[in-house]
DNA sequence: TCTCCGCTGATAACGA
DNA sequence: TCGTTATCAG
DNA sequence: GGAGA
């Protein structure tokens, strides 16, 4: 779901494949690689459209080596602009006529994947304990963890993607409950993630927030209270992730998952930045600062030795590290 | 040419 | 109960 | 596959 089409057509999508192809075949490092091209066109394409055009690259010259993108993937580049299609691509989706023939474990391991809290290891224990449905997992809680029956519960409702309205209506409440229980400006809340990024609906919400007035553990007491969370994992101190329902949609309906990410007030900048995304810019963004020797996480910069270095915005953070500040619509 | 590839929080399970 | 490791998540 | 040593 994002905010921009590619002026390019298909462009991203193409590196996109050769991206997903590497991940199913488990090597994730080249299909880094190639999400780091898709970061630096859409780059590219922000900086074309900054400069009153509508984003398209249209010669390779716009292209530098460079920044993730490196000899062979300018030649990919050159080869779309120049035939509209390219070779690797071509042959990788020749290769896997239709979604591809998978066998019964497969099938069922991936049925079981899709709730939340489920993941390869726990899939695979569970399909040798004789699991085959949804239905047998339902028959079968014992076998599962309390975050596990949570996925299990919600899983119907949190299938949906989530509209950007509902997300917008969603921050508001927040904002009229906990200014209502702590007081206006005992808080700062923005939601990131991808409705920050622009997109169009969401797989979650994302909040960070920040307060000096209340912890995080006071902040869900008080939306628990209000009925806008209506479950979540065990204590916590610096992250939760729940279950929420937004008021102004009906009774069974607009349930969907909540992370709330609590930091101090200096860690705000670094936060956003981690917290936006998205999560290949995120690594890419990680990568260069330790490339140049310091450590980059959500709680800011920092040398190796461990000192702070005194930047507390996106954009000084960025900067600070030679990369320019990108608008989160272009952080792909 | 060789080496490295993001980084952390929460929870459950494990072993002493 | 405590420290460590595995798993899942973002 | 790309970047730095
Ligand atoms: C999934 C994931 C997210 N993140 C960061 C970057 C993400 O933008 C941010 C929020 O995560 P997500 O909510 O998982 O991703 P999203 O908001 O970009 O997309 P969606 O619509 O599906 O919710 O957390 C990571 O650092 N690593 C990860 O593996
Ligand atoms: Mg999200």
């Amino acid at each position: 779901m994002s905010s921009y089409e590619d002026p390019n057509g298909n462009l991203i999508e193409s590196f996109r494949v050769l991206a997903n192809y590497y991940r199913e075949n488990k090597d994730t490092i080249r299909a880094r690689a190639y999400d780091n091209v898709i970061i630096r066109i859409k780059q590219i394409q922000h900086n074309l459209r900054t400069k009153g055009g509508n984003g398209k690259i249209t010669e390779i010259s716009q292209v530098p080596l460079g920044d993730g993108i490196g000899k062979k993937s300018r030649e990919k580049i050159k080869q779309y602009i120049d035939t509209g299609r390219i070779r690797q691509v071509e042959d990788i989706l020749a290769s896997q006529p239709k979604p591809e023939p998978k066998n019964e474990r497969e099938q069922v391991i991936a049925l079981l994947k899709s709730v939340w809290n489920i993941a390869d290891a726990s899939a695979k224990k569970l399909y040798d304990s004789g699991i085959r449905s949804m239905q047998d997992l339902k028959d079968h809680q014992d076998l599962l963890t309390k975050d596990q029956r949570l996925g299990l519960k919600y899983y119907e409702q949190l299938q949906k993607p989530i509209p950007r309205d509902e997300i917008r209506a969603m921050k508001y409440v927040i904002i009229v409950i906990l200014s209502h229980e702590f007081g206006r400006n005992s808080f700062n809340l923005e939601v990131a993630g991808s409705f920050r990024r622009g997109c169009k609906q969401s797989g979650d919400m994302d909040c960070l927030l920040t307060s000096n007035k209340f912890s995080l553990l006071q902040a869900v007491q008080a939306l628990v209270k209000w009925d806008v969370i209506v479950d979540g994992t065990g204590q916590r101190t610096e992250k939760f992730m729940g279950v929420a329902h937004c008021p102004s949609a009906g009774k069974d309906k607009g349930i969907f998952r909540v992370d709330i990410e609590f930091l101090p007030e200096n860690e705000w900048g670094s936060g956003l930045l981690y917290f936006t995304g998205s999560q290949s810019y995120v690594i890419r963004v990680r990568a260069v600062a330790k490339r140049k020797g310091y450590i980059l996480n959500q709680h800011g910069l920092f040398y190796k030795n461990g000192t702070r270095v005194p930047v507390y915005t996106e954009a000084e953070i960025v900067n600070y590290l030679g990369l320019d500040y990108l608008p989160p619509e272009a952080r792909y």
